[in-house]
DNA sequence: GTGAAAGCGCTAACAA
DNA sequence: TTGTTAGCGCTTTCAC
């Protein structure tokens, strides 16, 4: 890489001559900056993003911490991060914390070195299952500023963008009580998840407002149990079934195609709904009514909040929270 | 942030002394380095990152650019590249190019300024479109050494992570013409890609060397074409199709759905093999048997090639290809 | 055993 | 209009 200095000793003139030059500013010669340029234009000449970030003790770049990169939702919601963080001229460190407290507070910590300005995450499984939120209040009290997105911890002070989960899943539920399903089953992989938890209630809220069933809730233990078989000795031994709200897409997924494969006919006989995304909704034929999370939206929204939060002086501006609302997407799985 | 400064003006000793007992040099007094170790403990000091990049001139960081993090493949060669990078050490900034040539080219030109030590990256669709190769020849020559996955520019000399594509489709398809198949579909939404074209080649291969079918490719359009609209019209058109391989995992998991749907008895009279991941074939009845890509490894590869040739000095050692072989996962889709 | 000083690349206040 | 200098935080050589 070439630097100031470099060129300035080509040039035979100063090095802050060269900068300034390249910063346009008013104090140097028309020819000079013409020369300066010029030189600085072959050589390629980029300013050390490095010695920048030293000088004006900022980075621009955002720590984004995911539990889990294979999750379609978080991915898309990484991908908005990059979107608008990149409009603004930020990088992105990505760090992965594969569920893991332990792997988080690493992140976390060793981020916090001066690589990033501030922090967007989403809290991981054992996090959230263990309840820890000390490192989240060490790190902001460090200075540096979280977003929190989707599975985030109430109890910590700082912005937030979240999904409406409890909302959507009641008006799932309610839609499919409206076509007059009798026995509508909630299932879920996420049960401990936050997001898992409020979207169970959701469920329950609809389902004992209506009065007319007792909540019927099948939950899967992530990575132990077999998805498919699980979902479909329960189908079978609950006849009665006619109907199914998935708090995520793989449940969703599974339980319309073994109603399939048990012979029943979907939508006339049988409903699903599930959290899930556009491309999951071609996996299954008739395709799968979905809650669409926006995923991409909480992204975007969480870094124009990181990025308001750290260009204001005093960040201790009142902490918000963003609800993304979600949407419903009828498909052919519901009537 | 704490910083030597504030240490050693509080322990009122020099910096450089606070720096040397930090860094267990012989020099210092046993007295002092405990006094030193004890004040930086209760203050949480951590070196400046910025600072040590700027002077050693080395950042220990991975540039990571992804087309689409919404691919699972990629998404987690992302996370192999990522566990492997914080096991060294490294931290990655991720840059999604979206597929875009314009993209790719200045997320290199924006991290080749000093942000990043080398990178890591597949080639986005455009780009192999249009088959540019000068902005990655340009970063190379720049310093910056370059590792390519998955999609990568055979005319840039660098090291390469591969798949063995076109070996794998040709064996899955030998597997199919070995349950007695007559009539052997190929089905591909990735057909601009060099990898697309690769599993074309393969598939081909193994059924002109058969010699009993011409062979029959059916090429979708992403994101112009309906997916389950395009596989089902064709399906029905031919109803001498008695197998599917997909290059990709939604065509796959759409073909075998799509024949049940037709009243087909899957693997009975119509068998499917997929490139897609384990959690995909969860997404079919009978399950889907695939074709494994092995990303982590990929992503694990392509790390390691990357640190081993930053940190030899002379970085003009021979270039390597590696190719992590697929394995295919038989499930109940094929016989 | 401890400290002063230089230097990584850059900007900006100040001097000339 | 141009140059000198200090300083961001750190390591390291060289003096003391």
């Amino acid at each position: 890489m070439v630097t100031l200095k470099q060129l300035a000793k080509e040039l035979g003139v100063s090095i802050s001559t060269v900068s300034k030059a390249l910063n346009n500013s008013e104090e140097i010669g028309e020819e000079t900056v013409r020369r300066v340029k010029e030189l600085a234009e072959l050589y390629n000449y980029k300013p050390n993003k490095v010695a920048l970030s030293l000088k004006n003790n900022k980075t621009k770049t955002i720590g984004v911490i995911i539990p889990n990169i294979l999750n379609r939702i978080l991915a898309k919601v990484l991908f908005g991060i990059e979107t608008e963080a990149a409009k603004h001229g930020y990088n992105i460190i990505t760090c992965i914390s594969n569920e893991s407290l332990e792997k988080e507070k690493q992140s976390l910590q060793l981020l916090a070195n001066g690589s990033v300005d501030g922090f967007i995450l989403s809290v991981a499984e054992e996090t959230q299952i263990k309840n820890e939120i000390e490192h989240f209040k060490k790190t902001i009290s460090q200075g540096l500023p979280i977003v929190m997105f989707d599975r985030v911890a109430h109890d910590v002070m700082c912005d937030k963008v979240i999904v409406d989960d409890f909302d959507a899943m009641y008006n799932a539920t309610k839609s499919l009580l409206l076509e007059k399903r009798k026995n509508i089953l909630f299932v879920s992989n996420i049960n401990d998840l936050s997001v898992g938890k409020l979207r169970e209630r959701g469920y329950n809220k609809a389902i004992l407002e209506h009065g007319k069933q007792e909540p019927l809730v099948l939950k899967i233990k992530k990575g132990k149990d077999d998805h498919q078989k699980v979902i479909k000795s329960f189908l079978k031994k609950n006849r009665t079934v006619d109907a199914v709200v998935a708090a995520d897409s793989s449940s969703g997924i599974i339980a319309l195609n073994t109603a399939i494969n048990l012979g029943l006919k979907v939508p006339k006989d049988f409903s699903v709904i599930a959290f899930a995304s556009k491309s999951d909704s071609h996996h299954t034929i008739p395709k799968l009514t979905t809650i669409r999370q926006h995923a991409k939206a909480i992204g975007v929204n969480a870094a124009q909040m990181l990025i308001t939060r750290m260009q204001k002086e005093h960040a201790n501006a009142d902490v918000k929270t963003i609800i993304v609302k979600t949407s419903i997407v009828k498909n052919k799985s519901t009537l």
